[in-house]
DNA sequence: TATGAATGAGAGTTCATTCAT
DNA sequence: AATGAATGAACTCTCATTCAT
């Protein structure tokens, strides 16, 4: 009677697998159309799928959108936070802050697109939401980059917080600034070294 | 019979006046829902005409988006540049730009964040209309900011045109960090200080 | 500039009637398919309309229903309270009572058997909404049969909201045996000579 | 390897049970959402199955419906009839009629009135169906309470047959106005009293 | 030139049914 | 015989655009 012939563990991979699949097509509907113009059948068929198939996996529209902004945002972090970590040293960690920060952004580029245009986009759900989630990630570029700087009296005696805020910022937007190739208008070390100089204390 | 009830110009300037109201109320919508999230109907009618009457002055809707985006760049321009060319400086030049900058966002609430919602945004034609809109802008940050620094011995020896881009993508990164009620996250000042940190010789 | 070419009244009337043809078209649809299996772009398709323009009238398809429910209850209670007043003796107002709500059936095939499938359905928020929409008609049977019935010692001494709900339970239940040709399996005078003879002293 | 994990017997009764278990969680769901409302798959998992497995029991949601108010009208017919067959006399009869239908309905309260939406409701198929389920019961108060009574000059002389119509439609009116507890706006012997009234041949 | 109802393509979502396992 | 993910047609509702007046 209790008949089921798929091993659990494979239905749940199989499963993973498939909502992953899901949130890659979307994130490349969402990045080419914007939230409001991207089309869920769509993205369902484009995944391979039926057109209804995508509520399966995600109930509605806006939640597959924060599913895919969470997902970013955790990617994100796990990526730039075990790079920068490789290194001791605030001035390096900085740069590698954004050496990571724009690979993270060439190799994710539909994704990370959706998280831009999400920071700077006109939906207040969606923009408190992906701010939660990017809070681990200012909060480690204060703590773990510029209060170690400041400490060790290499970086000005800066706010942390706001200053954070201004890396992220400039991080962004100058990441925001890639071409579907995966490259920028600005090399991450040419962004870092403007940082630096306004962070250390002798102009290098 | 043939008594024309408005003179010529008069009729003129209503549809001039009648043009603005709708680009405004455009703007809060377009601001509120997006682009795709934006309604014209609605656009229409709370600038208190019928319907169908935005499509008398605008043919389409993405027509519409385009003269809004236009006529802010426009006006942002002008009034930045207005303000910038009060001093002769260029270290004073750089504060009042993120000075006159920042009050510009915070009385154009709205066509400001259409504008930062379409740079950071997906629909490449209007990124496209922007970035031209925008160009009168970058060159004015190089060569009346920054190329004079430099040629002054105040700044350092930075590419003007690539730091200009740098620092309209800090401003607009932080600009676009306004609240409802026109206040910033970070001032106009500490955004200036940071900058001019990184291109003054010695730091301050 | 403000020239509104149809005057108002003309507007308004149109509109009216265009309001009355979908819900005697909804009323078809709901009665031949009950509100679930209705369709909306067939409904305003068969009134002569596009797919959507339903929506311009009722702003979703329960409101629709609950138009039509409103409308009914309303004529439904105009046609028998007028009918039954122009008799002034309990008997045969009782009599006209069944006679007249028959007719009305007979007349209003399709909005009544909504009216009967909603009695008798599922939904709650319907039910009470029609419920609400005939307690005047409960209170005339209370009170402009049976009252005077018993007051003038015409009628036994019965609780006359018991008796009401008994006799519109009656009413509704023999008028919903109807024919599409608008035919009864009993007649108006068949089941008020039913009710008649439990409500008289002598059995006839 | 061969052997049987339950004998023929066991297995049959285990099926049956599962489509008993499956009717009444139908009942419930068809009572709650009514017939297009009603959701094949929430009724499979509500009975602790997966969605698909009700289609192994029965083979459309269509026969589903059908099973279930063919096993209603027999239940019924069956509860009803044995309690009436209790009593030889007419009119205690007549009484244990509307008494013991009363108590059926209480007893299933989804089932009547899914019964009693399908009576009232908008789909022939199921309305012919349930009329002939229902045939045995017509002609039980036809010819073993009403004949009876008119024989033994207890009743009028009524056609038996119109006022069989009439009985069950004074019931099934008066006991689908039952509440959710199982308790009714009219009792079951208000309404006997006043069939009662309008069948003896002396008002009492 | 303004009106605003009508249009109808298109979107998100639901769900009866299938079927590989 | 039970599973439950996939299917895809169908549904309600939206809205840019049109056009008779």
């Amino acid at each position: 009677m209790m008949t089921p012939r798929y091993k659990k563990e494979d239905r749940q991979e199989i499963q993973e697998q498939n909502r992953k699949l899901l949130l890659e097509f979307a994130a490349q509907e969402f990045a080419r159309e914007s939230y409001h113009g991207a089309n869920t059948n769509r993205i369902s068929k484009s995944a391979g799928f039926a057109a209804g198939t995508i509520f399966n996996y995600f109930p509605t529209k806006n939640d597959l959108m924060l599913a895919l902004l969470e997902g970013t945002a955790q990617a994100h972090y796990d990526f730039v936070v075990a790079a920068v970590r490789q290194s001791e040293e605030p001035q390096r960690r900085l740069e590698i802050f954004f050496e990571a920060g724009f690979e993270f952004i060439a190799q994710n580029l539909a994704p990370a697109r959706v998280m831009v245009n999400t920071v700077y986009g006109a939906n207040e759900e969606f923009k408190q939401y992906l701010y939660q989630g990017y809070q681990p990630m200012f909060k480690f570029v204060a703590t773990e980059i510029l209060v170690p700087g400041i400490t060790q009296n290499i970086f000005r005696q800066v706010d942390p917080i706001a200053t954070a805020n201004l890396l992220m910022t400039i991080y962004l937007g100058t990441a925001s600034q890639v071409t579907e190739e995966g490259t920028f208008y600005l090399s991450a070390a040419q962004v870092a070294d403007f940082a630096l100089k306004a962070l250390l204390y002798e102009g290098e």
